[in-house]
DNA sequence: CTGAAAGCGCTAACAA
DNA sequence: TTGTTAGCGCTTTCAG
């Protein structure tokens, strides 16, 4: 089907121009000295022809491509999206085009697209969500490019990451409701092993009760164990049996609930409009994350949002750092923190 | 900084297995038969090796390349960032990377990434969102290579596109809130020069009217003319300085509005309610796209809900069919329809 | 059933 | 300031 008649070539551009391929090569690169009127006569005859230098050719010789590999447990999830946004706003502009592909969360899956993506020749590895387990992507790096991780970490050190502050993110988030006057706070959420973040928010969780001079209760902490994929009906659907458990409302445990993800908060957040209990009024809510939804649910959510597109544009600036720097520092670690949104889902509570 | 270090390659595999080059590649591709000891022996020792062909050398030689090329408007986009998750769910498996670039809106930038893709040796480019003028590219297809438009559309003909049924859409939601017993049908959104979609959902409005044999009424009409940036900020302060303008609630013009998309319903909707309209009980709204907002927004928002993953799908099945196909037709149209998704946000209107 | 060798379009070492 | 040429890792024609 695909034709092999090929587009014009450096040699053709050559001897158009009457020199040699390596000058068109270098008035291209700028790698050496080429004389101005040759440079300007073959930019000339560059344009008039529409040439565009064949990058596989040029990968296949210099073992670069200006090409970023970028692997993500999902593509269609509006914070990864936010990350590779960022990304392409400080590298598109430079050139590099985006190699992208999604490992769902199937193990091993993520190596097997390194192998392939690493055959591409791709300039850096930027890893978007998945497990701590690295040392096989690591161990299949023979070309040794930048490894940086967005939304995910490793016990491995030969790589970068962008992390987010999830435990101080929570602590932030207890204290705030505990000003609020709030003494009976509540979590609801999920743990996996090998999933660090999840584990991080919760013992944010904990250690902020601990600040406060909280006592942990068992009743108030909603923890399940396994991974959860919709948080919405996760959040809904426990707190309707909660609710059917306890029969009258009255005796909820918590006057505040920490939510892991906004997506379970605002899944409780339904199911308690649906049980005639008022939020902020009788409950106060704090989600994580800071998704476009919770902007617009009824009442709005506050929450701890993540700067999403942020932590793209930082991890696209940490390889250009790692590249171009004196120190070639192939392990960085750049902590970001979250921003309380305060919005209408949490309220002061006076009465006592 | 990196190594210029390479993997094992195809030349080690053939020293290896004391076999020449060519029989590794055809044992690898299965285009001429190889004795299966021999073949057996070659898997074997790749095994051992972790060897992986080079993608790069392999679409240098064959000008194809297992990369699919996508150019959208904007990947931080939920509709889109669909569409691609679908296309991935079919490619993915079949071994195909997707190769991302955004173009925002600028003029001529898809061209420019499109001839860098195609230096790439993409085996197919996927234009998601985007401008009618299509013909640059075109001009710059020299390998032929399939040419599919998702939410885009364009007069040129070569090449296929997967699009959504805007005007039945409209239509039938004009249908839906007659149905209802609405009378006075309002419409709001946008047009821009060659801008297809705006323009098309707005004759969907039109004819729905003359169908149902109502009048279409400037004063019901909404509509600027130009780019909406943030179609929540439009929706709401087009509603704000409306209500001030007629200064009483009651001289509203519509008690059903047609919205342009779900933002702007939205936007829509949360002007309303500030100004103690009620959705649905004096005015009904409905949306076109199906954003997971539209879902948690209260009330829930009646929407024309767009099938973005399914448009992936059909797009990447479009492709598979054009390479694989007998017929080679290479502008095949696709038409896809909405659902209507009924929620909160339409009521009947009996009084009258 | 298998190999040798040319060639894909580019870069860069070496030479001038 | 410029050119010659080998080579990147693979496919494929032609020849056995």
């Amino acid at each position: 089907l695909v034709d092999k008649k090929i587009n014009v070539n450096i040699k053709d551009i050559a001897k158009f121009a009457g020199v040699s391929v390596t000058t068109v090569s270098h008035a291209l690169s700028g790698k050496r000295h080429v004389k101005p009127e040759t440079k300007n006569k073959i930019f000339e005859i560059i344009k008039e022809n529409n040439y565009e230098p064949n990058i596989i050719a040029r990968s296949l010789s210099t073992k670069e491509s200006k090409l970023i590999g970028i692997i993500t447990t999902e593509i269609n999830n509006e914070g990864y999206s936010g990350v590779i946004e960022g990304i392409e706003e400080i590298l598109g502009p430079l050139g590099y085009i985006l190699v992208i592909n999604s490992s769902g969360y199937n193990p091993g899956k993520d190596t097997a697209i390194f192998k392939k993506m690493n055959s591409l020749f791709i300039d850096c590895l930027i890893l978007i969500g998945g497990p701590i387990e690295l040392d096989d992507i690591i161990s299949y790096n023979t070309r040794n490019i930048p490894l940086i991780l967005v939304n995910r970490t490793s016990s491995n050190s030969s790589h970068s990451q962008i992390v987010l502050n999830y435990k101080d993110s929570i602590i932030n988030a207890v204290n705030y409701l505990h000003d609020l006057g709030h003494e009976d706070i509540g979590y609801i959420g999920w743990v996996k092993k090998n999933e660090f973040i999840p584990e991080e928010k919760f013992r944010g969780y904990l250690e902020g009760l601990k600040i406060n001079n909280l006592n942990d209760d068992a009743n108030k902490i909603f923890l399940k164990k396994g991974f959860i994929d919709n948080g919405f009906n996760f959040g809904y659907n426990f707190i309707k049996s909660l609710i059917k458990k306890i029969k009258t409302t009255e005796r909820l445990t918590f006057t505040a609930l920490v939510c892991q993800t906004d997506q379970i908060a605002l899944g409780v957040l339904k199911a308690l409009k649906e049980s005639s209990l008022n939020v902020p009024l009788d409950i106060s809510l704090i989600g994580f994350g800071g998704i476009d939804l919770s902007e617009f649910s009824d009442p709005s959510l506050t929450t701890m949002s993540i700067p999403n597109k942020n932590m793209g544009i930082t991890a696209a600036k940490t390889f250009l750092e790692i590249i171009n720097g004196d120190d070639k520092e192939l392990n960085k670690e750049i902590i970001v923190d979250t921003n309380l949104l305060v919005r209408s889902s949490t309220k002061s509570k006076e009465k006592s």
